[in-house]
DNA sequence: TGACAATGATACAATTAGTACAATGAGACA
DNA sequence: TGTCTCATTGTACTAATTGTATCATTGTCA
């Protein structure tokens, strides 16, 4: 599991803050594709010593990205590029990518033989406590 | 006697600890009947090779299937599907197999940007027409 | 000078890996 | 049959690696 070797330039005369100026920059290597969704970072001490920073710094950096949702990471683990929501699919393959999968919900509860109102009520039951800060805000 | 060879996709980045993704694919399996009482898992050492982790992941993974009685694992011996579920813990299994599955159709349904009363409204639509002996192929 | 944002220091928690050990059972052999 | 040896198996404890939380320090600017 080889980490990306992240080449960062940080101007520290530059009037912006290390963390946004890391932040700016591994948003533009995703958009740019040098970074893919799957590559790991390098840890937040890896990185740190790097730039010659402190780890915290890089923290920050890596927490607001991951609030962001543009990437991942694991307590005890790393961190990771996510994978990219499709930017802008038509409408209509939006709507057959959602009946794909409820298709998929569907019929693997129908195997565990759960009955249509399970099935439904499962949903509805879940959907109240769904929390938007699991996504993104932007 | 033959251990089972369980075929388990780890994805070491998705936010899920190797562990729990080992729990989870077991109880899955042990749900759809694909492990059955009495089959011995493979040991803590060879499903670590296969699965390119530390023997001691694998060996967290089943005890902690043990402690829910899943499994049944025994020092010098090997580990096995246990052989009498208790109808406790089976049906608790099967709800928790649809709350994953609830689960993960909403996270993916959201991250399209759907609504909630979207999401909720394609389940109950595709419901409505569903064929009961649609759920025959594997 | 005072407030606030940025950064640093320190302690903590979660996950995985390393090492040594204990229980079981199969085979060799007296 | 008994027992010795050894490979195989799970267990226990600890270390290493990683991100997280909290608070202190620094520096800038009104």
């Amino acid at each position: 599991m080889s980490t990306k070797k992240l080449n960062l330039q940080i101007d520290f005369r530059s009037g912006l803050p290390i963390y946004t100026q890391i932040v700016n920059q591994v948003q533009a290597q995703v958009v740019s594709e040098d970074l893919k969704p799957g590559d790991q970072l390098p840890t937040v001490r890896a990185l740190a010593e790097d730039l010659r920073v402190n780890f915290n710094t890089v923290a920050r950096a890596y927490r607001i990205l991951d609030e962001e949702r543009i990437i991942s990471t694991q307590q005890g683990r790393g961190t990771y590029i996510t994978e990219i929501p499709p930017p802008k699919v038509s409408e209509r393959l939006r709507k057959e990518m959602l009946e794909a999968l409820a298709e998929r919900y569907i019929s693997e509860a129908m195997r565990l033989e759960f009955s249509k109102s399970e099935i439904k009520q499962m949903v509805s039951d879940q959907l109240e406590g769904w929390n938007e800060s699991k996504e993104s805000e932007k």
